[in-house]
DNA sequence: ACGACTTTGTTCCTGCGTTCACAAACGGCT
DNA sequence: AGCCGTTTGTGAACGCAGGAACAAAGTCGT
């Protein structure tokens, strides 16, 4: 019934040893780094300079690094080559990856034509949508394909992420054909909560959330503001019990 | 130097206590589900209902929602439109925002035309552009500026929020013209750490490193399936130590 | 009007994640 | 060759978040 997934550790079962949650995401943007240092030529880079770099804690950095088995040298270093062939594996970022997005409006379109997701490792060989209007117009080089066939494109092009960018209403249906199709990696655009098979990981992405919660931030640093005469008027000045 | 900002809870300062960031994030899901519910024509729910429906567990909900000093009635639930009304005053969507989007490539133009933001109460009021082909063309019914304007543009009109959609090497600056032009909450799809003064919210979406996540948990569950021929040669079959 | 049931609000506790601090290891220099 | 400074990797402590369980409170039925 209740879904502890969300910020859980991940609990190993394979090759590595148990790796949280929060040191994948951290990885993904060492890896970031790491590579745009490559192209301007740096082979070693300290903990100090990656995590700086990274915007964390050097001993998280170094604490990361760890769970990927790290080869640092010590009193010099990480060579920057190794590590991110390290890292990619770990992320499985040297296995196939095919992506399909589904719902090409104004989200679908960018993703679509996302020099991102190409750029790193994530090649874009599907394109779906519901309307017949769009049904075989190129997007991004890519004809897009109706929704109904889903389940055997996605079979046949070996998609392994599928990114829903539809309204919330289609969401679900369309995450069912996902699933259908063999697709058990999906990002979620849309503003809903999926309902999944266990084997099935879904990350969802609200950027109306990103903006409230930058909005709570903003609320919280300016102090006053709350306006007036919204309220029932039969409360206290304080409701809000303040401290803990 | 270094940075702790990221997960750490918000430590208040304000009119309300302490309120954790993940109950932030959480209580914006709990607000689209509630505003979606009375559309719905639903008056009351339950911590349970309320949970599922927003993928949580009922205890956290209740937790969550004692930070907004919340009126529920026990035996009954929640009534709906009153909750919402305290959600958005904890959020500060009660206050006026106002949403600029800088870079209007792909994704820049996408958001600019995303519903999800002014149906949530963030009206996009200004774009930018360093393109002189794109500038004065109206991309959803507002002229295109050129970045250079962004200072003046947004304390005219009051910009709270900034989106940046600009390539990597352009972000920072273009950050920077933002935080002069009073922006102080800043949302960056570009693949960099911002720096920014202590008094400006910076949060970074980069959808790689989404997809990089997935990548993670599938290669985490397929098992096997390193393919050969990537590595370098010179390791052993296992180089990384097994267990910790 | 009273009892029983439902549901909230809260307290405690467990577990994870982050940070500090230190010992081991490695390169460079004399 | 041996010493020293530097940097990694890790062990331990701290703090926060999540989940279970329970008492207070209020409603519904009789």
């Amino acid at each position: 019934m209740s879904d502890p997934r969300g910020t859980a550790t991940v609990q190993d079962n394979g090759r590595f040893g148990a790796v949280p949650e929060a040191t994948v995401s951290r990885l993904a943007v060492y890896l970031r780094v790491l590579t745009s240092m490559i192209e301007q030529g740096v082979t070693t880079m300290s903990s100090e300079e990656l995590a700086t770099a990274a915007g964390v804690n050097s001993a998280t950095l170094r604490k990361d690094l760890s769970y990927v088995g790290s080869y640092g040298t010590r009193g010099v270093g990480y060579d920057t080559a190794r590590l991110v062939e390290h890292i990619e594996r770990l992320l499985g970022l040297d296995q196939h990856h095919s992506v399909a997005v589904v719902g090409i409006g104004n989200l679908g379109h960018a993703l679509a034509n996302y020099p991102g997701f190409p750029d790193r490792g994530f090649p874009v060989t599907a394109l779906f949508d519901v309307d017949e209007d769009l049904i075989g117009v190129p997007v991004g080089g890519l004809p897009v394909d109706h929704v109904d066939s889903i389940p055997t494109v996605c079979a046949e092009r070996e998609v392994t992420i599928g990114v829903i960018c539809t309204p919330a209403a289609a969401a679900q249906s369309v995450c069912d054909l996902l699933v259908a199709g063999g697709v058990r990696c999906i990002l979620n655009f849309a503003p809903v909560v999926l309902q999944v098979p266990d084997d099935v990981e879904v990350r969802r992405v609200d950027l109306a959330v990103e903006l409230q919660i930058l909005s709570f931030h903003q609320a919280r640093r300016c102090g006053g503001g709350t306006v007036p005469g919204v309220r029932s008027g039969a409360e206290p000045v304080n409701p809000i019990p303040v401290g803990r």
